[in-house]
DNA sequence: CGTGAAATTGAGCCTTGTCAAGACGAGTGG
DNA sequence: CCACTCGTCTTGACAAGGCTCAATTTCACG
């Protein structure tokens, strides 16, 4: 409940021949005469911690790639309650759904300081249109976020609670063998759990020391415990 | 553990342009010349009740399109528990992932007989290198596969046993308002809970009446105290 | 220093898992 | 035709896990 207005900044429009993570993205495969057929500006939007990037329900005009950052998409149920059904980072394409002319189906909210590419629906449109270089593009994002999707499903929403928050922590880990976990709120949301139960099993963690807190919410991991903790018992 | 050989018959090759639901496949949108780009047989091959018409890992040589009957999806764990992902009905496209040449993600098993169109995965590349009616249906299919996840995930994973349950029942309700539940055991396997709790929450719901059994596993639906369970409370 | 949001913790209750026993049904062999 | 077998479904009793509600604590921010 900060100043919520001034929580997105335009940084620019992209260039997208010079960008720097360009291997990753979307138009990973575009070649130097592909990149005359975009006609409409493709602007850089940086967002606060917490800014909403789209909502559930917006008609889809643009899609979005994550530069940087972390992005939960959020889907609604009729009664209110929500549930994360996935998380963005650099280099995943958003609001895919854009490019069919469908609405959002998800809402999408930075958890991080976050940079993203706004992609018009109809430069995606005519690129699709006019070189197939694009469609395998297309096909490996909507197979890695159907992936996506299926791991969530069986390694987020099955067993008990500190089993599916150690597979939680082994996938937000860092090389270096450390995380930023999330808030507790946002941690039961996508484990399927209350808050409270998602604070508890986190602090059971830290004092068995599987984790040990290294700052704030950020902590060293004990790769092998919690491996052997996501694989089976407690 | 009957004949588990004799359960997979093929039923002739199949010849696109008559076919009987042409228009809720992925060939849909294919004009008449289109179909000459087709260089491989089609085959029709009917399933029994548990056969496996794909396994995890199998490298992914065709993909398949449902033309009647149930199949599963399913995912396994490290530890070796499983989930079912998704169930996919006529109409629906299985194994998608083989074109990008990628090994199958799931095993898909019949849960009716089930009758299928086996598409090599050469026929869909040429044919998406030549015809861009083919992308948009490819794009949909991508799409309704994700979609079905996600709902899979807020409906089928989040809430008590008895909301999941009533969710699931909507879910595979028939026009007639009745339904053709699944073993206890996949029951249990699509709501994450345990078989012998899937069997009691079905019995409770025979008790109150919510459902009426009609057959062997088959029950007639009253739709407006499901949804209402499905929405909130016991 | 006060305020409010998020995190933590406790206690009791409800839900679900576990283990084990029985019931039912279909297929098999005598 | 009957007994037997095997798999699935059902049910019970108990234990464990997770939820709810409420009280505190912590911490960032004004």
């Amino acid at each position: 409940m900060k100043r919520t207005q001034i929580d997105a900044a335009w940084q620019g429009t992209a260039h997208c021949e010079d960008c720097g993570i360009r291997d990753l993205v979307l138009f990973a495969d575009l070649t130097e005469p592909d990149f005359n057929l975009i006609h409409l500006p493709i602007d850089e939007i940086a967002f606060d911690t917490g800014a909403t990037i789209y909502s559930a329900g917006g008609d889809g005009a643009t899609l979005y790639t994550i530069r940087s950052g972390l992005v939960k998409l959020v889907q609604y149920l009729p009664d209110g309650t929500q549930r994360i059904v996935r998380l963005l980072k650099h280099g995943s394409t958003a609001g895919l759904e854009a490019i069919l002319g469908q609405a959002y189906e998800h809402t999408a909210i930075a958890l991080q300081p976050t940079q993203v590419c706004r992609i018009p629906r109809q430069v995606v449109e005519r690129l699709s249109r006019e070189t197939p270089r694009l469609h395998t593009q297309l096909m490996q994002r909507w197979h890695a976020a159907l992936r996506q999707a299926d791991d969530w499903l069986t390694e987020l929403s099955t067993g008990k609670a500190p089993q599916r928050l150690a597979r939680l922590i082994l996938q937000l880990m860092e090389c270096d063998g450390s995380v930023t976990l999330l808030s507790r709120e946002d941690v039961g949301s996508m484990l399927g759990i209350t808050t409270e139960h998602a604070s508890r099993t986190v602090a059971e963690f830290k004092r068995s020391g599987v984790i040990v807190e290294t700052g704030p919410n950020r902590y060293r991991i004990n790769v092998d415990q919690l491996t052997s903790i996501a694989a089976a018992e407690g």
